[in-house]
DNA sequence: GTGAAAGCGCTAACAA
DNA sequence: TTGTTAGCGCTTTCAC
């Protein structure tokens, strides 16, 4: 037993000075070789790396850190909603392109899901014990206090979106929120709607506050007053989308199109419209948000809106990349990136019933 | 400049060596005051407490794991589907439990997003780099290769959900997915649905199978020969939901009932019925999966079906513990749960139209 | 081009 | 009850 351990201790849990023992070399020079430093013949290298390679060998991240004072691992701190005590949907495609970027660069992701109360903790955490090189900032809300915390703490960062009035003092990567609704609801006017409807989440997000301005600006840009009773901002949960598309479309004039601003939201106000009847895309217009790319792969026509599933994932490789890039030259500026949202509007956004087109 | 820096550090970056040296006591003691143990008197301990408290000290995490011998991290690798390159929505609920219970316990959760071809090199990797202490497996296959891997590699596992035909030699946490699908479709023949058709994941899949399972089941049961024409599987996607609820939509002796594997699919499948001018829970009941509880905060009936993402958040908290008890204590037997799905069949699953009911 | 030795910040025998 | 000391596995001067 202890043999049978002893033999697959030297296969597998092989160590720097274990493989330099191997090989009648120093441990300096393995580490030379395997990190590619100059100062190593190649013939020794060569020896070296297909040693490794052979005895499965990769460097403990403990002990590199320890020694390096690097962690190589950047943080995400997940808000979990609070009354709703869920993960924001659209983070698990975020997660996945920036996951393709630190597995290219060897850097690992750590993840904290904290309720909004433990968020600051969560950070003072991370930079205290040294388990990060980095964070990427979810869900910047008004007023947000994290920028000013995580500059306190020296700790670099890039935010995904921007916290709202303020986007000098840090590195962030945002969509056009505003220019994609304004698109989107010009595109509805240009169609015939008027009496078009926005289901937003709270403004204390600042992509909400956007979205709104966008929207309010299509009118605006029309000479049309806005429709104020049209507007509606809540929770971002099925429930909210259901009961307030309800709402709506009891209404005596009730909007011909709804625009909708997140996938939740979205999957209750098709629920409503299904059960009063009616028929999308005929009866009633809805813009929203979609997993776009199983669409595209099938060569349709896309009921899309703003950041769909593939354009988020590409927002989180490219935080992840900023992100990086600042941990290793942190004398660099600050990178800012205004990202124009993907919109195509098909099927589901058609004319006004009673429009004259 | 070096001054405020110092200054900084000073107020920040203290580690142990600095707090024992303004405390006047050993690095041992501190160690073990802070460490809980036992051997330290009250006295001692309280100036300790107070002093790391006050400095705001925080042990070095990669200094601490190297000195230990464990990483206190556990690692998640997250599947991209083959396809789609997207990541599961069910996913981030799980998390937010699973995140929950390593707040608790001390532990890091380290993810690693991968393409399903180099999803052994990530168990390896994180093996031989001793970046966790274990992995929770998620998705398991048909002839899944991780659990013989992980025993290889001697690093603990909790699998959520079950491998195929082999749920002997590791420990798992499953819906029952198979009973749920049952009692849905006996729920839908009781209000006298004959037609019901199932929109399911690819039966690589295991829960995929053990869902049509149940679903077949239930027509058996009531010794009524199974509609194997309603059945299909697919990707999990809204585009596919789409595109086959219209097929489905189109037939001549169309469905009255339409059980759903999964949300995504759910939503492709509400378009159809509504571009078509069908109400649900009128002309077509479907029954799905639902983001209950926003629907339960409003007190409403929900038209749900199984692992909701509430019980998915408390399943991945659930593997979570399973996981660190097995880490702390390998010697404990493997824990197997398998859970009722939480089923509340509400409004969207009315009668059939023509029913006798 | 290579190696010896110190040290990253902590824990855990072993002494006292 | 406290302190001394020797690592944990790596990187990185510095000397050869």
């Amino acid at each position: 037993m202890l043999r049978l351990k002893a033999l697959w201790e030297a296969k597998f849990k092989m160590n720097l000075r274990d493989l330099s023992l191997k090989l009648g070399v120093s441990q300096t020079t393995v580490s030379r070789a395997l990190n590619g430093y100059p100062e190593v013949s190649e013939a020794t290298r060569a020896r070296i790396v297909a040693a490794a390679d052979r005895y499965n060998y990769q460097p403990n991240t403990r002990a590199k850190s320890l020694a390096t004072g690097r962690s190589m691992a950047i943080g995400h701190v997940i808000p979990l909603s609070a009354e709703h005590e869920m993960v924001n949907p659209v983070f698990g495609d975020f997660i996945a392109g920036a996951g393709e970027a630190y597995a290219r660069e060897g850097y690992d992701m750590l993840l904290s899901v904290v309720r909004q109360q433990d968020e600051q903790k969560a950070y003072r955490e991370m930079s205290s014990k040294r388990s990060v090189d980095g964070v990427i900032v979810h869900g910047p809300r008004l007023d947000d206090p994290r920028p000013a915390l995580l500059n306190e703490l020296s700790m670099p960062f890039v935010v995904h979106g921007r916290v709202p009035e303020r986007d000098e003092d840090y590195a962030w990567l945002d969509m056009d929120n505003r220019r994609a609704f304004r698109r989107a609801t010009e595109f509805l006017l240009d169609l015939g709607h008027i009496r078009i409807s926005l289901i937003n989440g709270h403004e204390t997000m600042d992509f909400a506050r956007r979205r709104r301005n966008g929207f309010n600006e299509a009118f605006e840009g029309r000479g049309l007053g806005v429709a104020f009773d049209l507007q509606a901002a809540g929770e971002m949960t099925e429930s909210f989308g259901f009961h307030h598309a309800q709402r709506l479309l009891a209404l005596p004039n009730r909007p011909t199109a709804i625009i909708v601003s997140s996938i939740l939201l979205a999957i209750g106000v098709q629920r409503a419209i299904s059960e009063a009847g009616l028929r999308m895309g005929t009866d009633i217009s809805v813009v929203t948000h979609d997993d776009a790319l199983s669409y595209l792969r099938n060569g349709d026509e896309l009921p899309l809106f703003t950041a769909t599933r593939s354009s988020v994932r590409d927002a989180g490789m490219r935080c992840a990349e900023m992100l990086i890039e600042r941990v290793k030259n942190p004398e660099n500026g600050l990178a800012q990136e205004l990202w124009e949202a993907e919109l195509i509007l098909g099927q589901s956004t058609g004319r006004a019933p009673n429009s004259s087109f």
